[in-house]
DNA sequence: GGGGCCGATCAATCATAGTC
DNA sequence: AGACTATGATTGATCGGCCC
């Protein structure tokens, strides 16, 4: 084999992990939508941006979630939860809303 | 915005009811690098990443920024060349010019955003 | 109708950062 | 310190869409 790596200074070569709220930010859009998780080009920017990263890291971000995700789920149960529940605040106020507007509307 | 389930019917038990989704279940097709001949003859497609070497590599990229495009002519005398698929050439090009595309996006951006920013 | 290109993605792998 | 795992990046190749 041998395949000589002459790719040898390969730029993956100083890596950085993304901030703790960065990964936060983007674990967060992965299972608020994890029905379908593939953000659009302006999603992606707009997590870009939120995240301090570039709009490529976003992509590949989501690329080795997804991928990892479906190669394990079972691995990601606690993470998945632990995120389920998160959103499920915001959701709650959303459905409160929405009960507080039926009310208001429907006799 | 388009949050997601918010469970509209379902009871939802407990936590998440983390279903299967397609996405999930979606498989890609082994590549059909097929090599046909060789040895043997089982007309096995590969089915395996190409490792292209570094030659193979280097004269590629030489052909590249002599080229951005094939005719194809350019492109069977390189793949007979470097002993691959007239495929592996045209799809080496075009996945080359995506990430010619990709560094010159990158390369901008930044620029501007140091500019803005203070 | 078919072949090339584009844009996005997949999937396997590389190389490093982080954890124990 | 050393083995093992988590994770960001790279890349050959696929998928769907579009154009000619």
């Amino acid at each position: 084999v041998m395949i000589l790596r002459s790719r040898f200074l390969d730029a993956r070569r100083k890596r950085r992990n993304f901030s703790k709220q960065a990964t936060e930010i983007l674990n967060e859009y992965f299972y608020s939508h994890l029905s379908n998780p593939y953000p659009s080009e302006e999603a992606k920017e707009e997590l870009a941006k939120k995240c301090s990263i570039t709009v490529s890291q976003v992509s590949n971000w989501f690329g080795n979630k997804r991928i990892r995700y479906k190669k394990n789920i079972g691995k990601f149960q606690e993470e998945a939860n632990l995120y389920a529940a998160k959103t499920a605040v915001t959701a709650a106020h959303a459905v409160a809303a929405a009960v507080q507007n039926n009310q208001t509307n429907s006799p | 915005e388009d949050q997601e389930p918010a469970c509209p019917s379902e009871p939802c038990p407990s936590a998440s009811a983390a279903q299967t989704f397609d996405w999930m279940r979606v498989k890609r097709n082994p590549p059909k690098t097929a090599k046909v001949s060789e040895y043997g003859l089982l007309g096995q497609p590969n089915a395996i990443r190409t490792n292209f070497t570094t030659k193979q590599l280097t004269e590629l990229e030489k052909e590249f920024h002599f080229n951005k495009y094939l005719t194809r002519a350019r492109r069977v005398e390189i793949a007979a060349t470097l002993e691959l698929n007239e495929t592996q050439v045209k799809i080496w090009f075009q996945n080359r010019r995506m990430k010619q595309k990709k560094r010159e996006k990158e390369g901008l951006a930044p620029a501007a955003a140091s500019r803005s920013a203070k």
